[in-house]
DNA sequence: GATCTTATTGCAAGGCCTTGCAGTAGCGCG
DNA sequence: CGCGCTACTGCAAGGCCTTGCAATAAGATC
């Protein structure tokens, strides 16, 4: 990990090590306040502009991905391994993972028209859900 | 356009007709700020959380919807008519609205699966447009 | 381990948006 | 036309995030 930095010429601090290891302990996403709180209980002296700034590095890095969740917020992804989008509903605020099957609809029609390469890990798709569109017409 | 908000209770004020009227003078997207700022010129005491309380109401009558920008800033499309998704290169910055097409891909994908209803004029999807992808492999 | 270079940090200010609350002013009614 | 009800507005405070800048401290070198 440290090594990782040195050989982009970036250095090891203990900022980021607070930010990594609460990374570390943090499966699925986290938003940036969270991220904020929780490295507060490492170092209570954590400043907001270092951790943002640290997330910025990891991304280049390939370490965290972020999104924007239904309320436009970020979202940060930790793990490459598990890119997906979001769902989310209007209505009932559920909030579910896209499923491959779909992921692939999305990325392959953008692909097919254009050659455009979505970023799936950035998307919430905003709309209503089965349940809740079939209570409405009700 | 009075009517319809006494139709539902609610109250025709100087504030909300400063914004509706700068809303029938924008065609396509304004965010928040841009569309404070235009009703400035017509109201210089014009005050934010009027506006975004309003844009609320507005949203409740049908009459604009919201998104988020690929930075998550809000952003309100004018004309029901006219719900499209964005597109942004994350690499070049363009912008392109997601055609009809590639729109029912999505849509009909999710409403397949689970019987999910995309807001499609919700979505900003990020990514790498065919250009620039093209200019990253070489 | 002293020194130097410069990547990072901390801080302050600012932008965008939301929320609670008290005061204001639409508008329906007599 | 005046009155009362209550939907709005204005304001202030706050939350989330970004940015510029001067001070700090990694880490490479001798």
């Amino acid at each position: 990990m440290r090594d990782r930095f040195h050989g982009r010429g970036m250095r090891w601090t203990p900022q980021r090590r607070t930010v990594i290891e609460v990374l570390a302990d943090t499966d699925g996403h986290v938003t940036g306040a969270e991220l904020i709180e929780r490295c507060r209980v490492r170092d209570p002296h954590t400043i907001p502009s270092t951790v943002y700034r640290t997330l910025d590095v990891l991304e280049q890095l390939g370490l965290v991905r972020h999104g924007h969740g239904a309320d436009g917020r970020e979202e940060f992804h930790v793990g490459a391994e598990s890119e997906h989008g979001h769902l989310y509903c209007a209505d009932c605020g559920t909030r579910w993972e896209i499923r491959a099957g779909q992921a692939d609809a999305i990325v392959g029609a953008f692909r097919r028209a254009d050659g455009f390469e979505v970023d799936l890990s950035h998307i919430t798709v905003v709309g209503r859900c089965g349940a809740c569109a079939e209570r409405a017409t009700r």
